[in-house]
RNA sequence: CGGAGUGUAGCGCAGUCUGGUAGCGCACCUGGUUUGGGACCAGGGGGUCGAAGGUUCGAGUCCUUUCACUCCGACCA
């Protein structure tokens, strides 16, 4: 391609909307364009370039394990999804609408009710199974707070595999497989990435694995080991249980005047006590189908956090909201003093697990300024679920190793699904004996659009895009300095004419604009590799450039060309 | 959804307080000079000032309503 013939609007100015440096970075650098709606984005030229060869990596890496590649319809009719139960439960994020003869339609969000019903349509036997079907298509999220560019659009494009087996065992092994394929495809773009255990959210499932791409800009927070392969997004993170090295406090079972003592910190000031033996009461409301909520409350060491995501699962709501004081206030309960062996009834309590059966604890009397002491939990009957936010410094529940927090961004997530989609939704197959059973089912999706935001974030410097061997919009870029000088066209077009012919994806910067010019587009765009044909030509040198590191190593002119047939 | 802010040329912004000819930089077009780090000179094109209504002789500017976008938070495969 020849740059003056490209069209790569490139800008001086950053957009003032853009903070992070791949959304700078891939506007400035014309590879994608705002639309002006929230979350919008057109693909330019460059863009496009680097998109699909990212969907050609995928693609590649899936083929090769077997999937196969279908395209499913955007606009998705709502009844099925009014089958499934996500018409009402998506929430705002799903996209409905209504054609002309007022029938309900929606853009998939996602495209399990979409995939089970092609395959409910066409597979009845086990001999048909297993099977794993996949599409690289847009989606649409209407998201609260689209950002990042990229990052978090509205509509995306997103690998989305889907897999059917006769049972859970061979849905386990695809799901391994998948894990292997995914690690593979991250690898050959360049990412630095990390496997981690996931909580399974909306989508629903068992075991769920995320691939973070590492960077310090990810919306994510996940807990890593270095000694060991220990990872898992802060939402679904365990840890190895904790003591406390301070001796538990003595005393019988009583009531304690305790004024103005409302905060654990104010409390272990005022007993001279850890925190660890001390219970936190976390009241939350838990929102349900139809509206329905209920008021929980959350028991956990003073030492720990509530972890909101673990929390929502355990008592399995929808959503976790905030109380305000008068809402306690109204149903009985006295906040910062709240405990959960007073709690009014009615009101359900969660334990966390570290709570069992301990012993010597202080907590909340219900009871304004009052707080009980000398509280046993030994052999409480009650509901225990695992509450707490793992934090930096837990040891690994693997190898005992201090664990620590990183940044992600998530990339690809795969699910252990089961039943859930293929029975609602009547997704069965003949087995060996006749007999209908449901599918077993696997998910998984890479957030296409999202690795090109990620893969920056990771490659990038003050001055622009790096792009790996495999992301790159062009092998090599040959920049041509002088375009008055004669004997620097020649060599340039000479140079580019070798390269297209041996199959070199190549761009050849001919443009009138000045040196300066050409490198700051250049350095921009992130070619991994260029050759600058400019004044030295003279003395008969070239230099072959490293977008990485700016590394310019003199050629002379005798061997660039077949340095060039040797690297390219 | 809560808090804050912004809408003026393709992009980045000034002008709004104190009403009176629509401005600047980048980009773009023409001509010329220039060519190793985003050149220079001269000339030029491009605007329903987010929208609707109101006040006024006169509104980008004042008033009312509304829409959109952005940031922080909450939220989120």
């Amino acid at each position: 391609m020849r740059f003056s013939r490209l069209l790569v609007p490139t800008t001086k100015e950053t957009p003032n909307d853009a903070t992070l440096a791949s959304h700078i970075y891939l506007i400035r650098g014309g590879f994608i364009q705002s639309v002006g709606g929230s979350g919008l984005y057109n693909f330019l030229p460059l863009g496009k370039k680097v998109l699909d060869k990212v969907r050609a990596v995928v693609k590649e890496e899936l083929d090769k394990v077997g999937c196969q590649e279908v395209s499913l319809s955007f606009v998705t009719p709502a009844s099925l999804w009014k089958e499934s139960g996500r018409f009402e439960k998506y929430g705002k994020e799903l996209l409905r609408f209504k054609d002309r003869k007022n029938n309900d339609f929606i853009l998939g969000p996602t495209h399990e009710e979409m995939m089970v019903n092609l395959v409910r349509q066409t597979v009845k036997s086990y001999k048909q199974l297993p099977l794993n079907l996949y599409q690289i298509n847009l989606k649409f999220r209407d998201e609260i707070r689209p950002r990042f560019g990229l990052m978090r659009g509205r509509e995306f494009l997103m690998k989305d595999g889907y897999s059917f087996h006769a049972s859970s065992e061979d849905m386990k092994r695809e799901f391994d497989l998948m894990e292997t394929t995914y690690k593979k495809i991250f690898s050959r773009l360049g990412l630095e990435f990390r496997v981690v255990e996931a909580d399974s959210g909306a989508i629903g499932g068992s075991g769920s694995k995320e691939f973070m791409v590492l960077a310090d800009s990810g919306e994510d927070t996940i807990v890593v080991c270095d000694k060991c392969d220990y990872g898992a997004n802060i939402e679904a993170a365990v840890r190895k249980e904790k003591g406390c090295e301070v001796e538990a406090p003595e005393a019988i079972f009583s009531k304690f005047h305790t004024p103005d003592t409302k905060t654990i910190e104010a409390l272990s000031a005022f007993f001279h006590v850890d925190p660890y033996y001390l219970v936190k009461t976390v009241a939350k409301k838990a929102l349900y189908d139809e509206d329905r909520s209920e008021v929980v409350l959350f028991a956990l060491r003073g030492s720990d956090e509530l972890q909101e995501v673990k929390a929502c699962n355990a008592v399995n709501a929808n959503d976790l909201v905030d109380i305000t004081e008068e809402e306690l206030t109204e149903i009985g309960l006295v906040p910062g003093y709240m405990g959960p062996t007073t709690a009014p009834e009615g009101v359900k309590v969660v334990y966390d697990y570290n709570m069992k059966d301990a012993d010597s604890m202080i907590c909340g009397s219900n009871e304004e300024a009052y707080h009980l002491v000398g509280n046993s939990f030994k052999g409480v009957d009650a509901d225990f679920a695992d509450l707490v936010a793992v934090q930096e410094g837990d040891l690994c529940s693997c190898c005992g190793s201090p664990l620590r927090y990183t940044k992600g961004i998530e990339a690809g997530h795969i699910f252990q699904l089961g039943t859930q989609y293929s029975e609602p939704l009547g997704a069965t197959f003949l087995d060996e004996n006749g007999k209908a059973q449901p599918m077993v089912m696997g998910t998984y999706g890479i957030g296409v659009s999202r690795l090109l935001a990620a893969i920056i974030e990771q490659n990038h410097d003050d001055r622009g895009c790096i792009w790996t061997k495999e992301s790159a919009p062009f092998d090599l870029q040959i920049i041509v300095s002088n375009i008055k000088d004669e004997a620097q066209v020649t060599l340039g077009e000479k140079l580019y004419d070798s390269m297209l012919e041996k199959g070199v994806d190549v761009l050849l910067d001919e443009r009138k604009d000045r040196f300066g010019a050409k490198m700051k587009d250049y350095e921009l765009l992130g070619v991994p590799h260029a050759v600058v044909i400019g004044k030295k030509l003279a003395d008969g040198l070239v230099e072959f450039v490293t977008r990485k590191g700016m590394l310019k190593d003199e050629v002379s002119v005798d061997e660039i060309e077949t340095l060039l047939k040797e690297r390219f």
